[in-house]
DNA sequence: TATCCGACCTGTTGGC
DNA sequence: TGCCAACAGGTCGGAT
């Protein structure tokens, strides 16, 4: 389940064996691996084709390629001086549940949930697939903010382990919050990068009950709690992301091998490494969380 | 306006 | 062995 040390990993690859080459053909092989891009597959692939890639670039769990050449259009957008020097336009990119972008020799037989094919106008011999069992992830073409970034990405916020990132800010938004701390942490227009997976372990590590309200964090609360997001990151991106089965992979398709390190996901009745209390699943928004019910005592509910 | 929650999607797993 | 339900979860849009 790519969170954004994941798509950071997939954006190196794409920086490394994408970026500066020339489309020559896109085949959009299932629809819904395009249904951001509101025109369709068709114009997709006749968009994309003839242009070159500049530096892939990520914000949270999106990521996004360039184009440092689509000449300026009537858009308000192409007027853009910012950014990406000459990029109008990017293909952005989500991983959803289960997406991989993949560098693959032309060779290889396809995957069997190959949906979109990108071939490069060289003779490197490789092309980039999009693989998507479930779905979730797509690719599509959007115009540029001046700050570069895809038009449709402009209300995601910045993930913790950009420099740029406002701790003050993201404390102050949390306390006018009137919601609970882990699905703070999973709204992208406050904090992104973050999914299920490392909620769990950042608030375990901060012995946090993820029903928290966030309106009674304190600042040294706030600051100890994006300690650990950014630690829990940082040490997933060491490794290569968190990878349970083989629906993650890097631009390689490799898997990475953070679950070693897991200390609360998917350790239902397994004892804490803390204290060594069986830690605990509950239904939560249609997913799970999980928590050490020692560590991680719930709130004081309603009076009575 | 802010927040909540179901739908989308498909392979895997477990129960019968 | 085969069938079926439950489960996984990021994002969007409708409901409250």
């Amino acid at each position: 389940m790519p969170e954004s040390p994941e798509v950071e990993v997939v954006r190196r690859g794409l920086e490394r064996w994408v970026s500066g080459r020339t489309v020559a053909d896109v085949q959009v092989l299932h629809p819904r691996a395009v249904r951001r891009h509101t025109a369709g597959g068709d114009d997709f692939a006749t968009a994309l084709r003839g242009h070159r890639f500049g530096v892939a670039r990520r914000r949270g769990k999106y990521l996004w390629l360039p184009l440092e050449d689509v000449p300026a259009t009537d858009t308000a957008a192409a007027d853009s001086t910012g950014g990406e020097p000459g990029a109008a336009y990017s293909v952005l990119g989500h991983l959803g549940m289960s997406g991989q972008l993949l560098v693959q020799p032309e060779a290889v037989p396809d995957e069997k949930h190959l949906r979109i094919r990108i071939r490069f106008d060289d003779i490197e011999g490789t092309e980039l697939r999009f693989v998507d069992q479930r779905t979730f992830g797509g690719l599509s073409l959007h115009p540029n903010t001046p700050d570069g970034l895809p038009d449709v990405i402009a209300h995601i916020a910045r993930d913790p382990l950009d420099e740029e990132f406002d701790d003050a800010a993201f404390h102050s938004a949390l306390r006018l919050r009137r919601t609970t701390i882990k699905r703070a942490l999973l709204d992208q227009s406050l904090i992104s990068g973050v999914g299920n997976i490392y909620a769990d372990e950042a608030l375990w590590r901060a012995r946090l009950h993820y029903e928290r309200p966030t309106a009674t964090l304190t600042r040294p609360r706030t600051t100890e709690l994006l300690g650990h997001v950014r630690d829990v990151m940082n040490q997933a991106l060491a490794v290569g992301g968190t990878s349970f089965d083989s629906l993650y992979v890097n631009v390689n398709g490799e898997s990475g091998y953070f679950d070693r390190s897991l200390d609360a996901y998917g350790r239902e009745d397994e004892p804490c490494r803390r204290c060594g209390t069986p830690m605990r699943r509950r239904p939560w928004m249609n997913r799970s969380s999980y928590f050490c019910p020692r560590c991680q005592r719930p709130p004081a509910g309603p009076r009575g």
